[in-house]
DNA sequence: GCCAACGTTGGC
DNA sequence: GCCAACGTTGGC
């Protein structure tokens, strides 16, 4: 089978037909070694369980991927929901993602946790639908392929750098939640205290694989049942 | 296509 | 270790 492979925004690959394919993705930093810094916070590396000091079990996140082709060194890096939903299975791996702290969150990433798929640098950015994690964090090929727009050659075979998880379609959201609509109720809830006052899709804008709170999550899928404000 | 935000690189 | 230059992300 094939492996599907999508982008990110600054994650994962082409929509390829299987393999081969060039993922492209944007987000392609390179960086130094140890350099796991900005993570946020301090975990460096954890690899395993994260931190559970508790709350780890309701971990829901946000990822980004580009609904439209655009060509990153010849190769094209558009993925949409759509494209996921065409894989065999229905499933993907998020590779490409070049950001030590969206790597360390796919890292943390938990089998059956679910996730939005956002649309980004597109006409109409937004989250499109939910997927789930069907295959936890192991090396992202795509960081040894020297064709590959992701290819990173600093990275060792035997200790890869990079990581990416498996996706798989759950649903699309009831009706398409845009960016916009988001940011409205985060600049309200700024003031109010309300459930997305500190989303990671503005207090964290470049990153391409975030966190949300149970809250934020909740909220989120609240507003389909509600009328586009 | 422009450009603000922000992460990375590399000189010193 | 500081920080200016540079490159990327991604909304608009």
């Amino acid at each position: 089978m094939p492996k599907p492979r999508k982008r990110l925004a600054g994650a994962a690959g082409p929509a390829g037909p299987d393999n081969k394919g060039p993922a492209g993705k944007r987000t392609k930093t390179k960086n130094p070694a140890g350099a796991s810094a900005t993570m946020g916070n301090s975990s460096p590396e954890k690899t395993s369980a994260s931190k559970d000091s508790g709350k780890n079990l309701s971990n829901y996140w946000l990822m980004k991927s580009e609904p439209e082709s655009r060509l990153e060194k010849g190769v094209d890096v558009k993925f949409s929901i759509e494209d996921l939903k065409a894989q065999p299975k229905q499933t993907a791996c998020w590779d490409g993602v070049r950001n030590y702290q969206a790597r360390n969150f796919l890292r943390a990433m938990k089998l059956e946790q679910e996730a939005f798929f956002y649309h980004s640098n597109c006409k109409e950015p937004g989250i499109a639908g939910l997927v789930k994690i069907v295959k936890e964090a192991y090396p992202d090929h795509t960081q040894f392929e020297k064709n590959n727009p992701h290819y990173d050659p600093s990275s060792k075979e035997d200790n890869p750098k990079w990581s990416m998880v498996d996706v798989q379609f759950v649903r699309m959201m009831k009706r398409y939640i845009t960016l916009a609509e988001l940011k409205t109720h985060y600049q309200a809830h700024k003031t109010t205290g309300g459930p997305l006052k500190n989303m990671a899709l503005f207090t964290r804008q470049r990153l391409s694989v975030q966190p949300l709170t149970p809250e934020e999550f909740n909220f989120i899928l609240s507003l389909e049942e509600k009328e586009p404000s």
